[in-house]
DNA sequence: AATGAATGAGTGTTCATTCAT
DNA sequence: TATGAATGAACACTCATTCAT
């Protein structure tokens, strides 16, 4: 009796689950119901008793999905850090998320849905916001105090974090073995280290 | 009427180009043969006169729209520039192309049809590697003959690259305004002047 | 109430049926979904949630309505019998299966299939085969026994059982009169009689 | 100039040609325009300078190739031959028409169109009519001579070619082992001498 | 909560037919 | 005469959605 709603709450998130590996695999418009309804183990009649629809389903499948937690969880301390040590670890772990098994579906189920559902753009383009303005506030910071040389943060951030995700891009959608030859260890030290060094001789 | 075999000639293309707005606009899998008839000015019926399926017509988008010519058109004499000026000016027609209204349109095609279509990985990944070895065969002719630091060219080639591109992707796919509020000048000197003298204070 | 489950059985058996009438009265190729949807009373779509497609319920009709049992079912005794006794029985038989409504049905759908389509023409056949190699087999024990002349059996059945064939051939399918003017008796015994005594005077 | 006509009735018949030997293979429905245009090596839109309409083209092959002539150059003196003989070269002509290599096409052509489109039934029903009455009134007189029993002619005639016309509907529809293994010659020797004889010992 | 049956709008595709040239 | 281009109605089939049970 008290079990009926988490059993009910527990459906919802199986069929979310079970969409979200569908849509990313098959894409949102070729995955049906159907499919959806065998890789979760019901009946696609079922689906319309918690989604609306299944537009509402992908919906609900981006937002339970969403990486809002990604900049929690960092060290507290990451500030006082010498600057490299501090970018290689915030590039570790910007890798360690962005390589995530969930986030490659995320992004394999968003990005059709970007480019051609406008609707669901806002929503992808202020959590990246987000993450450049926290990197950009940061270097920001190590500018003023001296550990770094005075140039446009932004711009910097941009480049620093662009170059990593075009890196998992690359990985992860065209399983590009140029990229895929590097560690993340490689990619994090190798980027951070051009960005601060200059590939100039000194 | 001297002009009917140029219209007869022009039909094709004439599809093909409706067929590139309307796939760009709302993928390949939601844009149906109406649509695309609609746009060019015709009946669906009419689209396999010219073509054996919608696949094929989407084939010949590809074909038709495919930036071959991006390295081409190089100033011949680009090897011997100093390697800032150099770079600058790669880096500047990288953006020029990538930017360009076919490219962003063939991107808005393809992305999805690359992620769920394992079949057109290979002939976009090929085209992106080509772009990294000769990036990376540059950067490694100018480190044996001292202008640049000794280290990983093929990962400062991909940096380089990848840094640009993820700025266009940010524009021309989410319209991020804190990527467009940057001229093709500021990208590319910003990015290159960062690589090469780096953040740290010399 | 208690019916429910009969009337979901017997759907598929309704479709069936209703693809077997309009197969026979359009041929397969020109019956349409929307036809046999139209005369079974239900939806076009609805066909596809019992078959597979079009051509996987042409086989469902061909093997619900297959006259498997032509052969069973004969006197068992029916060798011991006379000769024209025995041939007479059998002749009736043959002409009761053969101008039933089901197997003229069956007919009209299948002639142009064996005509037009290979893959029908071995199921065919090899009935076809059966029933001549039975009787066949009837003819050379009593010309063994002495109750015929010996001569070629198998060319006596394919005779015998072709004129009655044929005679249905040609009342089924081109309602000829010169056919039709016969009961299946006067059939049966005047075929029978002439192959057996011959028509030259004795 | 004078030859005009005379090009436009070889294209016509050329055409013709082209669609019986189409439809025989893949009858009539399923035979396309194109399929017939392009086995008479011209364009589709021809077509329709020469026929109304498909089915107009389908009315021309039909009588354009109806066997109107098979009574035609039979052995004027027949008559007067020994049955035995008489009824044999019969058959054998009967044969060698039915197994020609257009008449065979013709009834692949004409039997779907006879089960379903029942306006061309009359015309095939009147000449096989012709066919059995010439018999029956050959058998007639031959009974009223005294050469033959007594009996139903009209029921002997359609035994005797029913039963020729059986062995030729299995060999060329079927291709059934049982009936291809005889010759014309043993066919029409068979099932005269049964029919004449009888199978009974005399 | 869950199902299986049913629907209907829509899809890619085919093809007889037309027609300007 | 003959063509190639174009049309539009139809087709087999799919699938999101509904609903009685």
């Amino acid at each position: 009796m008290a079990r009926t709603p988490k059993v009910v709450e527990d459906r919802r998130e199986q069929i979310i689950d079970a969409a979200m590996r569908v849509f990313s695999q098959k894409g949102f418009t070729k995955a049906t119901n159907k499919d959806i309804a065998r890789e979760a183990g019901i009946t696609p009649g079922l689906i319309y008793y918690y989604f609306e629809s299944k537009e509402a389903l992908l919906r609900a499948v981006l937002e339970s999905k969403s990486p809002v937690q990604i900049l929690a969880s960092l060290p507290p301390d990451l500030l006082s850090w010498p600057v490299e040590k501090a970018l290689h670890s915030l590039m570790l772990r910007v890798l360690a998320i962005l390589e995530g098994e969930d986030f490659v579906g995320l992004v394999r189920v968003m990005l059709p849905e970007i480019i051609y559902n406008s609707e669901t753009l806002p929503v992808v383009a202020s959590f990246i916001q987000r993450v450049f303005t926290f990197l950009m506030g940061y270097l920001q910071t190590k500018m003023e105090a001296g550990e770094l040389r005075h140039s446009d943060a932004l711009l910097a951030a941009q480049t620093l974090v662009g170059a990593v995700a075009s890196f998992v891009l690359r990985r992860q959608l065209l399983r590009d073995p140029l990229a895929l030859q590097y560690t993340h260890e490689q990619i994090a030290s190798g980027v951070v280290e051009m960005v601060l060094e200059g590939l100039k001789p000194r």
